[in-house]
Order: C-alpha cells, then sequence, then structure tokens
DNA sequence: CCCATATGTTAAAATTAATTAAAAAATACC
DNA sequence: GGTATTTTTTAATTAATTTTAACATATGGG
C-alpha cells in the first residue's frame, strides 16, 4: 500500500471529523488523536508517519510541548501547526521548533491539503522505493535504470520508455495490487479512457515480453488492477 | 558554500529595500528586481539561486506567470508568494504552480525568513553547481570552461558553444532527467520547434563524440527529455 | 442467462525523435 | 570590407514510440 500516513492530534472533534473525511477522501491515511498524550502514544507506536498535524492548544499537553518530544526522536517528519492563535511570536516559535508550518483556525481545508502536499513534495521518501539495479523477476532479470529485460538465453529486450515505467511500477510493488488509477496518473499523468486503453495495450506488450518463463503473471483483478506476480 | 542566494521581484521600492536590508544583515546574498521581466532575466542569468521570493502583482508580468516559465526550467528551486490579496483561489493557485508558501502583505519579515529557513532546510543543497574543472565522464575528461572533450587516447574534441552548454548541462544533472523544454529555455532561450530539432541535431553530435566509450548513454524519456548516465 | 462494462489483442494512425545533408548565419581572417 | 571557415538552423527522410481504433473476449450484477 502506498497511501501516506497522516497522524492528525486535536482536541476539537468536530475539526477532527472533517480532517479525517476529507483526507481520507484524499487518499490518504488518517490516525487521529484527540490530546497531546495520546498523540504522543500513537506517534511511538508507529514509525511510519509521513505528516503530522498538530492542535496547539490541547488538553494534557500542548501541540509545541509534544512537537518538541517529537522532534527529538524524529527531526526530520513534517509537522503543521493548527491552532487558534496567530500571534507572531507563536508562530516564530512554531517553527524554530522545528515546524514546517502553522495555520490558523478556522483555515480553508484545500488550502491544508496543498500545503501538507508542498511539504511532503519536499521530503524524501522513507519506502522501499529503490528496486536493486538488477531485479530477479522469475528466470528474466530485469535492468530497470537500463530499460533491458533480459531473458535466461541472455535474448535483451529494449524497453521503451512507458513500458519501462510500468514493469518497474509493478516491480516495486511486487505481489501488491497496483490500481489502475495509480497507474494511470503515475505514468501518464491522468486517468483518461484513452489512456486507459493505451496502458492496457501496454499491459499486453509486457505480458508477451514475460511469456517465456510461464510462472510469471500480471494478473487482472477485474475492475481494480493488476498484480505481478510468480506462481509456484 | 557560503552565502545562500535570493531573488527577490517586488515592485514596491519600499519592502524591497526593508526585505533586501533585513536579509543581507541576515547573511544572504540578495539580487532584487522590480517587475516580472526583470525578474526573468536576472533569474535566467544565473542558475545558483536557493530561493525566489515573487510579489504577485506586479508590472509587465505577474508573479503567477513568472512563477509558471520559472518552473518550466526549474521544478525544484523554493518560490515563495508575497501579495496584498489573499483569497482562497489565490493561494490554491499559487500552490498549484508548484509555489512553496504565500504570506499576505503585509507580513512579519521575522514570519517570512522562519517559513524560508523552514523550506530551504528541506531543499537538497544544489550540487557542486560549478564542474571541477576536469570532470570525469567514463573514460572521457571533460573540461568544460574550455570547451574540451578528451577521450582516453587523448584525443581532443573542441566543443562549439551549443555542444558545450548542452554536455555542461547534461554533467550538471548527471544521472537525472533534463527535459527538453528545461534545455530549450536555459539554452535556446525559448521552446519552439525549430529549436527543438535544432537540439535534436546536437544530442546527435554529442552521442557521436561519445561513442569511443559504450558506457556513456545519453538515454531518451520520449516524450521527456535525456538523462547522461554511466551503464555498469 | 443477458447485458452492460471492462479488458485483451492487433493493426493503423499519429506523434515524436534520430539522422543526414544543405542552407543560412555568425565569426575569423586577410 | 570581402571572403573563407565555422557554427547553427532548417529541411527532408527515416525510424521509433505512443495513441487511437476496431473488434474480440471475459466478467459480474441483475
Amino acid at each position: 500500500m502506498d497511501k501516506k500516513h497522516i497522524l492528525v492530534v486535536e482536541d476539537d472533534p468536530n475539526l477532527g471529523k472533517i480532517l479525517n473525511e476529507f483526507l481520507s477522501a484524499k487518499g490518504y491515511n488518517i490516525t487521529l488523536a484527540v490530546d497531546g498524550e495520546e498523540g504522543k502514544q500513537k506517534f511511538l507506536n508507529d514509525d511510519n508517519w509521513d505528516i503530522i498535524l498538530l492542535d496547539v492548544m490541547m488538553p494534557k499537553k500542548d501541540g509545541f510541548s509534544l512537537a518538541k518530544e517529537i522532534r527529538k526522536v524524529d527531526k526530520k517528519i513534517p509537522i503543521i501547526f493548527l491552532t487558534a492563535k496567530s500571534q507572531k511570536e507563536n508562530i516564530i516559535k512554531a517553527f524554530k521548533l522545528g515546524g514546517d508550518d502553522y495555520l490558523t483556525k478556522p483555515f480553508s481545508i484545500e488550502e491544508l491539503l496543498v500545503r501538507m502536499e508542498a511539504i511532503m513534495k519536499r521530503t524524501p521518501q522513507k519506502k522501499k522505493n529503490i528496486l536493486e539495479d538488477n531485479f530477479s523477476l522469475g528466470s528474466y532479470t530485469y535492468i530497470h535504470n537500463q530499460n533491458l529485460l533480459i531473458d535466461f538465453k541472455k535474448n535483451e529486450h529494449r524497453l521503451t520508455t512507458k513500458e519501462n515505467e510500468l514493469l518497474k511500477l509493478f516491480c516495486l510493488n511486487f505481489n501488491e495490487k497496483v490500481d489502475r488509477n495509480t497507474a494511470l496518473i503515475k505514468i501518464w499523468g491522468d486517468d483518461s479512457y484513452y489512456n486507459a486503453r493505451s496502458m492496457d495495450v501496454y499491459i499486453a506488450k509486457l505480458r508477451k515480453y514475460l511469456k517465456a518463463d510461464p510462472k510469471i503473471e500480471i494478473k487482472t483483478i477485474h475492475g481494480h488492477g493488476f498484480k505481478l506476480m510468480i506462481l509456484d
């Protein structure tokens, strides 16, 4: 799964709910905590967060204190403060504590979203996004940065850009489902009808390249996407 | 290296002066432009910027248009918008254009500073923008400031201006994709059809020069650009 | 079981890139 | 200042890649 994980620490249940619904709908994975203590628990409980949204005024432990504690163990995780007060000193303090942004309530939730995304685009991916140079795929060897797919007889297929991007995406998600939309947006930029048909053409090409090894399969998950896997 | 370079594009001379004095005092190197056109000139004139501050409403070319043009040649340089209006649509637009922050005037200059620093802390250090005089490229040595490409047999290719600019751009982005548009705008000044054809001719010339070492490749990324890389 | 919709396959069309040669423009030389 | 030389651009041809189209087949809900 490559959903981003967001920890939201917010004591106002209304705002919490709105954030949860909106951000979930945008494809994020939300965890909600209702006070600073719980926020800390949940933060420590997982080490897979992509960004943290912190209310400043909260019961038990305020957002600034929590941020300070988070920064002791994680210097890099993006933190955005959400707060009712917006005195200058507070803003400065928020950034000095290592915060990445500071929004004053009431804020536009869309603005929050674009600000989050702006920060995350500058944050290195934590994922196993790196495919080894020589990826062993059944009896094939796949060298993604050379667009090369080599079979056991050393026959080389030089992949085109699109073929390569698609195969790379499948290998990065080996044994996991890749949604049609995910692939379309990542590779084609949008998921229009014709791009979808184009992708189907490329699926066929990849299957043709890979058919020398009957154990390798690009399985169709009807209505959802594909899964590259090896049968045993 | 030492001082960070900031390009400030702001038509209000008072604000320009304040920014200049304050940020200079904080150890930054400031370049001021007073309208969008001049901003573009200065931006293209140097490729060593760390961050850009853009007023939105300006004579000749507004900040959003300038940002769009800047993003054509540099996807990563941080951009902060400074503006009098703060309608929601504008904020969203600013971020969608690839902006990193959006401050509404009048803003606290200290807040601007901490926001700038928050963004720059997430921005990878620009690579040694000045290639070493002797850049080792596979079995070649490339001396960019002498337009010289020397192969392992000490044969020298004297590069023309365009050949040199293109190879330099590829070396500065070694192992990374260089978009066609980026190259066209940086080297030819605009990305018209004929300039694109001209660039293709130069790509062929460079490939010819480099073909003595089969490990060096200028890889085509169809629909996007090129990537200079060394195979292993 | 039927139907609407989604996917598979192949071929043709459209777009984009590579290559080579010739024309035009810029520069250097006398 | 005019001519030779070099550099860059334009043009024309070929090749590669991607998209569109047309038709075949499969899937799952009703």
